[in-house]
DNA sequence: TTTGTATTTTACCTTATGGTTATATACATT
DNA sequence: AATGTATATAACCATAAGGTAAAATACAAA
């Protein structure tokens, strides 16, 4: 996992606003020019062009031209490399769980004593 | 899949910040304290307060008391949510995508034409 | 060439975000 | 009681984000 991923900022600020996830859910069943994606919101049409703008920076959509049509499609990579970024993270605290999960079970089984609930020591301002 | 998930607003703006997913990272480790979290930046404590004031408002972690000490822990029920959300819409999109595939390959077979790329009818301004 | 349709750009406004320093609060230790 | 350590809050600043209306651009059709 690299050290800081810029891709990652703008992918997550662009699925941050409901209107941008909108569209994206729109683009996934297909492609669609601009008035098409405006058309269920009340918002101004260059409103959704400055979405447009926000989510093609980040990589999310792509455009063609044909004639005055400016088609989007949606875009996988950045999707993916954003749910690699929360899986990895995710697993890595599941399994740290588990472990903790197991030790606390095999303490509960070593001790006999299953009531007393477990303490992590915590170190003090001077020891 | 609802209407509108305004958790997934906070969650992906809290996901859109390098320092606080770096925070996330520190913390899928195992718990720690806010100084601790701060260590590695050359931020200002302040200034991790807000980011941890963010995440826990995005439900991303908790925090708990002990003596002066707020150590914070990641929680995994957003995360799951942001995943779910973008996984739904990936598949959705590949899926389509190899439904083209196929319907562009049967074209090409019953047309003995491999050379020709398809063209999506497209409606003009008045048919 | 004029007109209409699709989209973007510009200029502007309001609010949110990310940062700072200085100050306050809470608790432990001496 | 006084001091030190951990953290939060307040007040402030600069910039970014999301919105609008009005004007500009690009192309098609009449």
């Amino acid at each position: 996992m690299p050290i800081a991923q810029p891709r990652l900022d703008t992918t997550f600020a662009a699925l941050a606003d409901p209107t941008r996830r909108a569209i994206l859910s729109r683009l996934a069943i297909g492609e669609a020019s601009v008035t098409e994606l405006a058309a269920p919101f009340t918002l101004s049409l260059p409103a959704i062009s400055k979405h447009l703008k926000v989510l093609e920076r980040a990589g999310l959509i792509s455009r063609s031209q044909e004639a005055q049509w400016r088609p989007c499609r949606l875009e996988a990579a950045p999707l993916v490399e954003a749910t690699d970024w929360i899986e990895h993270h995710h697993a890595a605290w599941e399994a740290r769980l588990d472990r903790l999960g197991t030790y606390l079970a095999e303490l509960r089984k070593t001790t006999r004593n299953s009531s007393r609930p477990a303490r992590t020591p915590r170190r003090r301002t001077r020891p």
